[in-house]
RNA sequence: GUGGAUGUAGCUCAGUCCGGUUAGAGCACCUGGCUGUGGCCCAGGGGGUCGGGGGUUCAAAUCCCCUCAUCCACCCCA
């Protein structure tokens, strides 16, 4: 073997694409139901944009990222997130002013120097939805109900929802710094990792699985009881609303997003099948980050989610995916006269919108009708020489093996009016007839 | 970055512990049986740097060392 993918990467082969085009497609229509609008940004951008809004201190930049200079010296960074990069488009194309309220949504690759493992890649997608403008409680409920609608749609069962609050500007410094303190008096009880994390960003500890640390965070000051009451308000009222929309969700205290520009509501979906990575999608509210890139205060609520991921819970809850692509209608000649009437039956049934093929290696006819069953092919079109000397050819369905004349004439038209639903790439009652 | 497991045909894997004739199976692929008819069956065929490099040995897929990759877990996240 000579060039291998990079690590980290993989490729979407045809037999994936289909699942993949209908994720994709999913995504789109629940974003547009929810009157988002598509943005599509850069892959790359200047470093700053994500040390800045990420944090310095956060293992995505200080670790992660995907960062060289270009030839002209600039220190640009693949992007290791979906916000950041709509939050830039959005002040710097002004959308602020053209509309009070912009909601945005995004489908693409994203970048993180990681170490691959189960539903852990260095290139994965996200579908992002982002929503600017609107600072109550209400727009963080619609943009969970979009995400969970998504899922639904897909067929995807058994997600939990976790939702949490963070605090705010001017209740989470004071917040940290309690937890800080007291992380600090219990030095000596917790592990290695928590005495770090208690100096960077010390909500971090909560997330903390040795047995050791769960004793002394279970006695932690709590983030959600220790919020101003604007938070608390918020998040109540969050709360309410997801009741209303008959959305379950669990308040999970120690939940904590290990991006730095989280305010109020953070959230994370969880799915089974996944291995250790076991969070579909995730995000929350943030609302001072468009302020420190720039722009004009402005509240902001968001959610990302890995396809890749979304793929693995599917294959992991048996959801069927779509059929593969291939060709409607095979045309078969095999003796010299039918060769080109065969090449302008494939034109005529390829400008009616059928997918054809035709081998033009040739070879017997029952190697080219083996091929066209192995292809799965509904109808394999038989140019022989006989019929073909009247303008004629057999249409044979695949599927019952029934044959009947047709005139070659007009044989895309002709095929349409036949089977208009296959008009399109799906083949009718599955593939693979046996 | 740390730890564990695994690398043999396009795919899934046997063979490795106990070194020994031309390295196997199933599936997939190609051809024929059926001279103008797919699926099932039968027969035949193509395909391999045994991840790479070095070492030990008369002899290495097999033992030793190094290296790379993949998977899984920690960490972190989608």
């Amino acid at each position: 073997m000579s060039i291998q993918r990079l690590r980290g990467t993989a490729d979407i082969l045809p037999d994936e694409a289909p699942l993949w085009r209908r994720i994709e497609s999913a995504a789109r229509r629940e974003a547009r139901l929810y009157g988002c609008r598509e943005i599509r940004t850069p892959v790359f951008e200047r470093t700053e944009l994500f040390s800045r809004s990420v944090g310095e201190t956060t293992d995505i930049v200080s670790r992660e990222m995907y960062t060289f200079p270009d030839r002209g010296g600039r220190s640009v960074t693949l992007r290791p997130e979906g916000t950041a990069p709509v939050v830039r488009a959005y002040l710097e194309n002004a959308l602020h002013r053209t509309a009070r309220e912009a909601r945005l949504y995004y489908l693409g690759p994203i970048f993180r120097y990681e170490k691959p493992q189960a539903g852990r890649q260095r290139q994965h997608h996200q579908f992002g939805v982002e929503a600017f403008g609107d600072g109550g409680p209400a727009i963080d409920a619609e943009v969970i109900e979009l995400l969970m609608r998504f899922y639904e749609e897909l067929g995807m069962r058994d997600l939990s929802l976790l939702v949490n609050t963070v605090g705010c500007a001017a209740c989470r410094p004071a917040f940290n710094g309690r937890l800080a303190a007291f992380l600090a008096s219990r030095r000596p009880d917790i592990c290695e990792d928590c005495r770090r994390r208690s100096d960077g960003n010390p909500l971090r500890v909560f997330d903390c699985k040795s047995a050791g640390c769960a004793a002394v965070i279970a006695e932690a000051p709590r983030a959600i009881e220790s919020v101003c009451p604007a938070c608390r308000v918020h998040f109540d009222g969050l709360r309410a609303l997801l009741d209303e929309a008959g959305i379950a969700h669990t308040v999970r205290p120690e939940l904590v997003r290990g991006i730095d520009y989280y305010t109020r509501t953070a959230f994370e979906v969880l799915a089974g099948g996944l291995g250790a990575q076991n969070a579909v999608g995730g995000g929350g509210r943030y609302d001072d980050l468009v302020e420190s890139l720039g722009g004009p205060p402005t509240p902001a609520v968001g959610f990302g989610t890995g396809i890749e991921r979304i793929v693995m819970v599917m294959a992991a809850q048996g959801i069927a995916a779509p059929p593969p692509d291939g060709a409607v209608v095979s045309v078969i000649a095999w003796e010299p006269e039918g060769i080109a009437a065969g090449r302008r039956a494939l034109r005529s049934l390829r400008g009616a919108g059928i997918p054809a093929e035709m081998d033009h290696r040739g070879g017997s006819l029952r190697s080219q009708l083996r091929r066209a069953h192995r292809a799965a092919a509904a109808y394999a079109l038989l140019v022989g020489a006989a019929e073909c000397a009247r303008g004629a050819a057999r249409l044979k369905d695949m599927r019952t093996g029934e044959e009947r004349e047709v005139p070659l004439e007009g044989i895309g038209a002709a095929m349409g009016r036949l089977a208009p639903a296959e008009n399109r790439t799906g083949v009718p009652g599955g593939r693979r007839p046996s």
